[in-house]
DNA sequence: GCGCGATTAATGTGATCACAATGGGGAGGT
DNA sequence: ACCTCCCCATTGTGATCACATTAATCGCGC
């Protein structure tokens, strides 16, 4: 309620779109075609379980595409999520709805209000500020345990991520941008093999993802500078200090970027 | 399964014990006291709702109930949870354990196995240096957030929660002892108003709850030093610099401890 | 016309059932 | 005596229903 303040400017068109979940729920949605879906003998075509991979549950599919949808900016920040909207939306029932949101809820990248309506948690001055202190102490210490693991494979795929991100923010593809960018340092992250700092980083990242994209969506990438080619090369020198340098200069910039946009120019 | 190593040897016989919750589930237990609940007409007498302080759902004092449990010691590294075993053991049916235990799994208190089946996270020793690095880049900071906003009164109350801890402490009892050093660390902290950080730092708590208690349980509370004095000092003087050193001091005293007891020692 | 109250719709919560998959234990064979 | 295979108990998952509560909407009185 108090968040929705912040998308009363207008805005543009991206707000519901789908991100990137490629869930293929053909089978269950026929199932549901039905107005008033009746439960006597339905529910026998039950966990045909989508083995893309792995045998992945689907309370897990529709965590992940929440998860992609928020950390790339599928929400507004404010903006309310409800548990039967997403599970039509999704074409599976509420249940693994339920469960999806409850680990968001968790993880910070939905809020639930006293009223137990849930929402895209608004950005607050003192949480923004927290996000950076958070970001700057934990990703370049990440950084800087990944380097040893990270050879000229390694190194090469970064390169790309870095690449895409170029690419995107040149033609003002937001999300692309955002996915890029997180691809990009995450790909680095993951290397440190430290699962347990890791987990902190992403809570972090998913709690200012609504944000960042209504910076962008506002003022868009073309202003936008970054560290990637700074952290490239001490990546390639080994230079550890200028690593962790890198990281900590492309947190603030990033997010300096942001705070001014939103926070300090008001509407 | 791999976890259940750590508890191969001998130990004392709290595992089970119920830790601090007050759940006054009575009017629902004489629903279940069947051995074979149906479940045609009793779904009527739901949501009773204890009123303690403010509406309370089910899985909220569930959750509570679980990670004071898991906190201050009530499990061993490396046991399973079940949800239908938990629901039996607290009065209530499987759904709100469901949810309960979601959250803690996203929190990292528990560990979805790839069978999934849950337990408590067994200790490596990488994740121990993790959270060590962590709470020692997290705490001092929170600790120094807070300083401004405590008074003479905050540090009363913090006295009093350290005067516990060393009466636990003198008696051995290891429950009390990890309770009343939680309580005087988080007495601290929580005057930071900084929820963010504050959630990150409790996280971490939930992580090495068990294996801390584990510790204590082996090794006893009387060879245990703290830096509580030095901190309740700093605070009184205003002195920022001794409260980060005092709080990061007692984190490097208390997680050595720990850590020797455990991981150097093996068996 | 315009507030204001009662009715209605919608939402989260809890319970129960059905099902797939894993795991443990016992029987049978070597 | 030991290993192997099969069966059954147990576990997490998903669906559906019922309920309490909150939000929205319509209608009535001023």
């Amino acid at each position: 309620m108090i968040g929705l303040l912040y998308c009363a400017a207008a805005f543009e068109p991206y707000l519901l779109e789908v991100a990137t979940k490629s869930m293929s729920h053909s089978e269950r949605t026929e199932t549901r075609k039905a107005t008033t879906p009746r439960r006597s003998a339905a529910a026998l075509k039950r966990m045909p379980q989508r083995l893309g991979d792995i045998a992945l549950t689907t309370h897990e599919s529709v965590y992940r595409g929440l998860r992609n949808r928020i950390l790339f900016g599928g929400f507004l920040p404010g903006s309310a999520v409800t548990l039967r909207g997403l599970a039509e939306d999704m074409g599976v029932s509420p249940m693994p709805i339920r469960e999806a949101v409850r680990r968001l809820i968790a993880e910070r990248a939905l809020k639930m209000m006293d009223n137990r309506r849930v929402l895209i948690p608004p950005m607050t001055e003192e949480a923004f500020e927290q996000i950076i202190f958070s970001r700057k102490t934990l990703e370049p210490e990440l950084a800087s345990r990944a380097m040893d693991r990270i050879g000229p494979a390694e190194i090469k795929a970064i390169s790309t991520h870095d690449r895409a991100v170029d690419r995107a923010m040149a033609i003002g593809d937001v999300e692309g941008y955002m996915q890029a960018n997180y691809r990009f340092h995450f790909a680095i992250y993951e290397r440190a093999r430290a699962d347990t700092l890791l987990a902190l980083v992403e809570s972090i990242w998913l709690q200012f993802g609504p944000f960042m994209r209504m910076a962008y969506g506002r003022w868009g990438t073309s202003s936008l500078e970054d560290q990637h080619q700074a952290a490239i090369a001490a990546l390639e020198r080994k230079d550890r200090k200028a690593l962790k340098a890198a990281i900590a200069a492309d947190i603030s910039q990033g997010m300096n970027f942001i705070g001014e946009g939103i926070l300090k120019r008001s509407s």
